[in-house]
DNA sequence: GTGAAAGCGCTAACAT
DNA sequence: ATGTTAGCGCTTTCAC
């Protein structure tokens, strides 16, 4: 027999214990003032012996200050992979409400890097309390994230990171692993000679490359096991349906053998047009990203696993701790959240 | 840009709004008095039009109740499947100590239904605000659940349910299903003619047969996509390791084709010992939960892959779920929470 | 039926 | 450098 007996001591009991006002014991809790040495030690005794610590609701409660957020991250339609993470931002947001933070979310082109300027003078001219961002554009996020750091404004990234900076948390998949896991997943128990990789044919001007480190985990996990395995590169046009078919319809009929699919993209769902009308028993498709529309290809049966996280968990987590070191004033314990891919197939996709 | 703003309504504008006191407005929130019919009305306008909702913070604060939760699990040695439960009941009641509950962890012994009965009428003596249990003896748990209704304690279900029981809230997978998602991963891409399946040796008496519809998940799927397929079931004693060994190795050198190998219990690693001694490139073995016994094998790579789900954060969950619903004296949204089924594969092991 | 008021444990501004 | 005190938004008891 186990108990939890959670009986506390209060800021009341450590000021009689040490012989002292409560002010005191504030004080020296979160060094918020002059505390004579003694005193202080005094204090953190008292502390230690009643194993005190602070009734978190009596705090939030007292405390009134306000903190606003930021989110800069790209726009999307409905049923994208972005739309996913707001929608952790959000109720993330909505559940901090007695904490009293405002979040406000700033949407850029990935296009356009002006959109990305422009969104980030917004927020710097807003002066949050901290910021989080993806890191699609390298170079201008590093001098936005520059400005922050001489406004003293904290910052996190979701997704991608870039290492040299020095922001306070990251959460996202390792890109690299994710790639192979969807490697292994496409290959596994086989003997390909052959992988055709399905990427999104975009504008040429454009200067973001984010999957890039997936894709390259994917083709060299394909290269290193399966030497001889030729992987076929493919684009489509996103904003174009009927091109896609004939584009896939194309290449398979050049390339009849070729039955091992992948996209390292989150829109694997592109392809299910296709899949339907050209049903073949023996083939195999792995995606990325559980997006709602991939979702219902899994479930069709029309492809075969995708490999994902629970993007608005990661979201909410992200905001959430990030939200927490604000407040709190602290460095995170992990720096690097590196969440879990998950598998996701027909068989367990059910309480997803 | 959107935009999230905490600036919620108090109680005190509500009673503005409605030309109440404060007093009245929590007596028809809560339902605590007798409050003429015009006044709710009023009130509940109010409410609506201010869309107020409690300070959570302040609430907790105010109310001085104290919660006594009971636990009523398996005991378990260290590395032991209800060792990750356990610890996910005693971080929950840890996180929540602000909200001042108590938990009392009872643990009994899955061979000795007596064990279970005495524990279970220590709890009824302590009359706790809440009961948490499995169900692997269906007669006293059933008994026992009778009782807590008569004496009104509200009580919940983790892994295993029985479904005529007045239950408030169960967290589990659904075990059937797990098995087949097992079976699966045993046997997708591959056509096997013959599996084994591994049980384990134990005491006749036992009333319990906790794993059975997770076992039957499993030879359910093989029968159904594989008619012909031959399952060999195989009993190990848990306790007796140089035993497995031999067990294993006199089956194997009788059946050499077999390479199909499952565990429906949560003790796959047991066979790691045979497994790393006679090593085979084309064995497949697959296995269940995420002890840490059986992630050394998976990093190992003498397993292929294990269907989990993240043990203590179903406990985590279940306790603070069910607390939830206890001390705001509600019926949760969803009573039965089947949780996600993790695949997890040397790709994807890191992390977890 | 309804209102008034005393806390809950803490923060922060104000005294000393 | 340290003590005092007025709230934070709510629950709960008591009075009317």
């Amino acid at each position: 027999m186990q108990k939890i007996n959670n009986k506390t001591a209060t800021i009341f009991d450590v000021a009689d214990k040490a012989g002292v006002s409560r002010g005191t014991v504030d004080r020296v809790i979160y060094g918020r003032g002059r505390v004579s040495q003694e005193t202080r030690s005094k204090v953190q005794k008292a502390i230690e012996e009643l194993n005190y610590s602070a009734n978190s609701n009596a705090s939030i409660l007292a405390s009134k200050k306000e903190y606003d957020f930021a989110c800069l991250i790209p726009e999307f339609k409905k049923g994208d992979y972005w739309e996913e993470m707001n929608n952790g931002f959000l109720s993330a947001a909505q559940d901090y409400s007695s904490y009293s933070i405002n979040l406000t979310i700033h949407h850029y082109d990935q296009q356009d890097v002006l959109s990305f300027i422009r969104e980030s003078n917004k927020i710097l001219a807003a002066k949050p309390a901290g910021v989080i961002m993806n890191t699609v554009f390298r170079e201008e996020v590093t001098g936005f994230c520059r400005k922050l750091e001489d406004e003293n404004i904290p910052y996190a990234f979701v997704d991608n990171k870039i290492d040299e900076l020095d922001y306070t948390l990251y959460y996202g998949v390792d890109p690299y692993k994710s790639g192979a896991l969807g490697a292994w997943l496409l290959t596994n128990r086989t003997n390909p000679e052959e992988v055709a990789l399905v990427r999104l044919l975009r504008d040429p001007r454009r200067k973001a490359d984010p999957n890039r480190p997936r894709r390259h985990g994917f083709s060299d996990y394909i290269e290193d096991f399966f030497p001889k395995c030729k992987i076929h590169t493919l684009f489509i046009d996103p904003d174009n349906p009927e091109r896609i078919y004939s584009t896939l319809e194309s290449f398979f009929s050049q390339h009849p053998t070729v039955r091992h699919i992948a996209m390292t993209n989150s829109r694997v769902y592109l392809l299910g047009d296709y899949l339907r009308r050209h049903p073949s028993p023996d083939r195999l498709v792995v995606g990325f990203d559980d997006l709602e529309k991939n979702l219902a290809c899994l479930k069709e049966g029309i492809i075969d696993s995708l490999v994902t996280r629970h993007i608005p968990m990661q979201a909410y987590n992200a905001l959430t701790s990030f939200a927490e070191c604000v407040i709190r004033n602290k460095r995170p314990e992990h720096k690097n959240h590196f969440v879990h891919m998950d598998i996701l197939t027909q068989m367990n996709l059910d309480n997803y």
